[in-house]
RNA sequence: GGAGUCGUGACCGAGUGGCCGAAGGUGCUGGAUUGCUAAUCCAGUGUGGGGUACAACUCCACCGAGGGUUCGAAUCCCUCCGACUCCGCCA
């Protein structure tokens, strides 16, 4: 969410912003509704207060009268406030009316994005910052023609427990799969200095509209049928829901930040809308696994704080030796939370290009107006400050099934094994490849 | 699943209809004092919103959440959520 303030006093730029994202007229015209919708509530707000003022006063006068024993003074007093009741309770029903609308339209405009952030249509132009390693210069078969040789991939059964868009791994490729998890979670938490959280799979409605899901996105996601503890629940998406709302409503102390948490979950996504696309293999999961990196930082921070977690994301596959490149996304594929976004690609010998393993966003306090996460500053002059909106920030670092295929399409040697990076070896047992079983 | 206890400010903890935005304590900040540390004393110390210069000031709301009763509710009633204890069940 926008800071209120902004998105009524200054519509023009919160306009720019959405013209940069390619959003439609409508969204655009939401702003002005907005700011409408801000003066009535500001004029009902001061009226309701000034009777509520009034009647605070007078019942006040009333319990001083009650305790002298002078009722019938008492009662004519009890008539006044009655007489301003009624425009008390329609003020009341109209504001929440107003806020209601309010809230859903605030809800329902994007972030504003970082100078570096380029308008554009689509994925077509983002603009890429750097490359590292160098591909192979071959075409190598899909990962899954790799996997399926070496009988780590079973794709036939799969299908049988769920349909399209699921995987079962077996053997090696479990093993690695499990171990990449493993590694990822501990050169973050042993070299990048990272807590390493277990979190709920499951998260409620409120939370998805913390970190920006909802209500925009609801398509997406998998729903719970009859909920969960008394509210719509959903299965997440991405381990940044629940660790992200983890803070949620609170005033962190300034000296606790940064605050960086790192964790492995499953994510689950209906993938509504790309029906048809990356159907083979392991690429796009209803189910799949990642190691996400979340940070806390105060505003001032946010952008160092994004080059260093990204950072955090780069390493995992220099020290894998895979080939990729680091995308700033433009504004009109960035995502509808984020600030500023990178997105690091893998080079995929099989497909002859880069495709997206990683995702590191700047969100500023978009999801911390959200989700009434809060800190408050170092005192000023002895004096205490407010407390104010913190940043927030996450990346993969990595996903984890995209990372396998990297590895299987990068390392697969001309008689059809396929080598452990030497990174990963220790994780793997010490084994040096994976070779077709008997 | 059954039975019970309970949810108050950064924390602990009073408060059963008006004088409570909320006693007291702890913590924190500033000051005084003490030749060090400790101690002592004084003052200050919630959040959001409206008006105004997003100042001073002032008004309104907030005691888990949402409703209700009342002239008036942290205090009474209802629903929900959450925590804890005991029993049952279970990985």
């Amino acid at each position: 969410m926008l800071d209120p303030r902004i998105l009524a006093d200054d519509p023009d730029l919160v306009k720019a912003h959405l013209m940069r994202r390619n959003a439609d007229d409508g969204l655009i015209h939401s702003v002005d509704e907005f700011g409408a919708l801000t003066s009535q509530r500001n004029a009902l707000i001061a009226e309701g207060d000034e009777l509520r003022s009034a009647r605070n006063t007078l019942s006040k006068q009333i319990g001083g009268l009650m305790r002298e024993g002078k009722r019938d003074e008492a009662e004519q007093i009890k008539a006044k406030v009655a007489a301003g009741k009624d425009r008390i309770a329609a003020i009341d029903g109209e504001l929440e009316t107003i806020e209601t609308q309010r809230h859903a339209l605030a809800m329902a405009i994007p972030n504003l994005l970082h100078d570096d952030v380029t308008p554009g249509n689509g994925e077509e132009d983002n603009v890429e910052e750097h490359r590292w390693g160098t591909p192979r210069p071959d075409t190598t078969d899909s990962h899954v023609e790799i996997a399926e040789r070496l009988g780590i991939l079973d794709g036939e059964r799969s299908t049988k427990i769920a349909g399209a868009r699921f995987a079962v791994l077996r053997g090696a490729g479990a093993r690695l799969e499990r171990a990449l998890i493993n590694f990822f979670l501990d050169v973050h938490t042993n070299e990048h200095g990272y807590e390493e959280l277990m979190v709920p799979y499951i998260a409620h409605r409120s939370v998805l509209e913390g970190t920006g899901q909802l209500p925009k996105f609801e398509k997406d996601l998998f729903k719970l049928e009859g909920g969960l503890n008394g509210q719509d629940a959903f299965l997440i998406p991405t381990a940044e829901v629940p660790v992200t709302n983890l803070h949620g409503g609170e005033i962190l102390d300034a000296a606790s930040l940064p605050i960086k948490y790192t964790a492995f979950t499953p994510c689950f996504r209906s993938e509504a809308g790309s029906a048809g696309r990356d159907v083979r293999g392991l690429i796009r999961q209803h189910q799949f696994h990642k190691v996400e990196m979340v940070w806390f930082v105060a505003p001032e921070d946010a952008e160092a704080a994004h080059e260093a977690l990204t950072g955090h994301a780069e390493a995992i596959l220099q020290k894998l030796g895979l080939p990729y490149r680091k995308m700033t996304l433009c504004g009109g594929d960035i995502s509808f939370a984020a600030h500023k976004c990178y997105d690091l690609e893998v080079w995929l010998p099989s497909q002859g290009t880069y495709r997206e393993i990683s995702s590191c966003s700047n969100f500023g306090t978009f999801q911390a107006r959200r989700m009434g996460l809060r800190y408050r500053p170092e005192p000023v002059n002895g004096k205490k400050s407010k407390p104010r909106a913190a940043a927030t920030l996450n990346g993969s670092g990595l996903a984890v099934g995209r990372t396998l295929v990297a590895i299987l399409e990068n390392y697969v040697q001309p008689d059809g094994s396929v080598m452990i990076p030497e990174a990963l070896r220790p994780w793997m047992g010490g084994i040096k490849s994976i070779v077709p079983s008997a």
